[in-house]
DNA sequence: GAAAACGTTGGCTGG
DNA sequence: CCCAGCCAACGTTTT
């Protein structure tokens, strides 16, 4: 009986450590091992990916590449540049492969994409072995466990959790591995279709990256941002198994803040360093082992005694939710990252909602990305959000180290959600969601969507009377705006009294500061190094009051995202009724938006106190922060 | 069945 | 400085 002739197959496990999918190959005791990774056209074209998070998986790729090299210099990690889908079925004839081993994946794509590769494996009499290790639990038992339903809070998933059994316990790296096989490329190869590239606006160059299927060199190396055609990423944040496990390392060294780490007394305005382990990027990459991450802090915590802290609070919390996402993801399939058809997700007619998908790449009226601009005025507050000029410094602040970090704090990810979506703009979350995508080096989609639902309060979380305010929650943690100073240079001499609202600053305070409060941010009058700033884009206590109100309304009609009635828009008639008129505190009619205008005034109608009433009234002036005088 | 408690992490005032 | 209590009030789970 011959060796078997493996091809391990890495996806999101870019790590030798507590890997069960690599223990499963290498126990096959193979003749050969193909340490390979597939460039999925699916990622490179039809995923929005920022510079910075192409860097981070590079880095990741090439750590893991040296790694593997330094148990075998003979092999590395061979990046195979075409479509698994199509690829994998030509490697297992052209390599004579005998098994495919890889790690499950339950994203909606991944799966799909999975029983593809697993139908080719079968016509070419090719063995697959597959394990899991993403999360901390198998997500498939959890959901199973859960009676197939989605985990939407986290004691139905600590109670999901427990019914599956423990969190089985890291896994040691190899000491050896196989040498790879030939290689031999005589095969066909398939390009993909490049007409609809969601990244062509990111690249500076055209990306060169499916010119063969082992790269320009013939050498299956991995490929360069240059290659993709981006220019030079700007995140300081690196990626990696090496880094993953230096830094483990050290923040278990502190046992103290290991032991009693609690989330919401985090600050997310510290930098330099921050107040969480940054740990998310590698965890999503799988450069660092969730359960690796969990039993290190379990240890410590089981140490430290009964002054610990405890989930959710706690870090092994935070990988609690991890799998509550991914189970609630795994349990709604591809309606998850989106509100249409999505039966846990409540209809909200925000603005700026997504246009409807009707090509079959993905079924299921999938949103495609783009979007209805039905309010020109929320259209602009959307740009400003995106690009960091509201006019309001915290949120800027936070959006402007998102862009060059790719990273922001978890807690600085709640405000400007919430001030997008239920509490300032009413812009659809999945805008939002879509600039996360973009930006973020540690985008996860299950979490990314989830995150973005919770904030929304659209599915689960529900106090939308709740709300951050751009400029009290900052203040908490940092009154003298350090924070603000170093990603708003233009407000760097404020004075601490008005550096999260300098709209109120006097004249004289200003020209102090050598600020000058004018226009709207998108001119760029930054560019050109003045320290001219935009005045806040609305009222805050106005659009509060008024997406509080309609948020009310919206929750008394109780549409969620599968009804037939968002499915036709026959959705409209019900918010008329009900005098769904979010805008009309700000600007009146000339907003094409959601329904017929209303008068002001003739909104009584059936849900008594309406957003307008607020508004009048302005009862909620007060949670504005008022200033102390001089 | 009704009421209370709970739910990852709000803001503000007054003591 | 910290904290309790209020605001106006959601859905779900527990009692």
């Amino acid at each position: 009986m011959e060796k078997p002739r493996v091809l391990y197959w890495f996806r999101t496990d870019l790590r030798l450590h507590d890997s069960p999918a690599l223990k499963a190959a290498l126990d096959l005791d193979p003749a050969v091992l193909w340490p390979i990774f597939t460039w999925d056209p699916h990622y490179v074209y039809r995923s929005k990916v920022g510079v910075n998070r192409w860097q981070y998986l590079l880095d990741c790729q090439n750590d893991l590449s040296d790694s593997i090299k330094k148990l075998n210099p003979k092999s590395k990690l061979f990046v195979v540049r075409e479509a698994p889908q199509t690829v994998l079925l030509k490697l297992f004839w052209a390599w004579k492969v005998t098994h495919l081993v890889f790690e499950r994946d339950t994203d909606t794509y991944a799966r799909e994409r999975d029983r593809v590769v697993v139908e080719s494996a079968r016509k070419a009499g090719v063995e697959v072995v597959t394990r899991y290790g993403r999360t901390l639990w198998d997500i498939d038992d959890v959901v199973a466990k859960h009676g197939g339903k989605p985990t939407m809070s986290i004691t139905q998933l600590q109670a999901a959790g427990n019914k599956v059994g423990a969190i089985p316990k890291p896994i040691p790296s190899p000491k050896h591995l196989p040498d790879p096989g030939e290689m031999p490329v005589d095969f066909e190869h398939d390009r993909p279709d490049t007409e609809r590239d969601l990244n062509a606006p990111l690249r500076s160059k055209t990306d060169k990256t499916y010119n063969s299927v082992a790269g320009p060199k013939g050498d299956f190396a991995i490929e360069t941002l240059e290659e993709l055609g981006f220019s030079a990423a700007t995140t300081p944040h690196r990626g990696g198994e090496t880094i993953a496990l230096e830094k483990l390392a050290q923040i278990i060294a502190d046992q103290e803040y290991t032991a009693t780490f609690q989330k919401p007394k985090t600050n997310p305005t510290a930098f330099e360093p921050q107040a969480t382990t940054l740990l998310s990027p590698l965890l999503h990459f799988g450069a660092l082992s969730p359960r690796l991450f969990y039993w290190r802090v379990q240890e410590v915590v089981e140490k430290y005694g009964k002054n610990a802290s405890h989930p959710p609070e706690s870090l092994t919390g935070q990988l609690l939710f991890r799998d509550m996402y991914f189970a609630a993801q795994a349990a709604i399939g591809s309606p998850f990252p989106q509100a249409l058809n999505n039966a846990h997700v409540r209809f909200i007619p925000w603005h700026l909602p997504s246009k409807v998908d009707d090509g079959t790449e993905t079924g299921t009226n999938a949103i495609s990305g783009e979007y209805h601009i039905d309010s020109p005025q929320a259209e602009k507050w959307f740009q400003r959000w995106k690009f960091g000029v509201t006019g309001f410094p915290f949120v800027d602040a936070l959006m402007r180290q998102l862009r060059v970090e790719g990273w922001i704090h978890h807690l600085g990810r709640h405000m400007v959600a919430c001030f997008l979506t239920r509490g300032g703009c009413y812009v659809h979350w999945e805008r939002g969601a879509d600039v996360f995508e973009e930006l973020l080096i540690d985008h996860e989609v299950a979490c990314n969507a989830g995150n973005w639902q919770w904030l929304s309060c659209t599915a689960f979380y529900s106090q939308y009377y709740r709300c951050y305010s751009p400029v009290a929650f900052g203040q908490k943690w940092d009154k003298n705006g350090d924070f603000i100073r170093k990603w708003v240079p233009e407000l760097k001499d404020m004075d601490a009294k008005f550096i999260y609202e300098p709209w109120k600053a006097s004249k004289s305070a200003l020209d102090k500061a050598g600020v000058k409060i004018e226009g709207d941010g998108l001119g760029g009058g930054m560019e050109q190094g003045t320290s001219t700033y935009p005045g806040p884009m609305f009222d805050f206590g106005e659009r509060r009051s008024a997406c509080i109100a309609a948020m009310k309304t919206a929750y008394s009609i109780g549409l969620h995202g599968n009804d037939e009635r968002v499915r036709n828009s026959t959705w409209k008639e019900l918010f008329e009724n009900a005098g769904e008129t979010e805008m009309e505190a700000v600007h009146g009619s000339d907003d094409d938006g959601h329904g017929a205008p209303l008068e002001k005034g003739k909104n009584g109608g059936k849900h008594g106190r309406t957003k307008s009433d607020a508004v009048k009234e302005g009862p909620m002036d007060r949670h504005v922060k008022k200033l102390k005088a001089p």
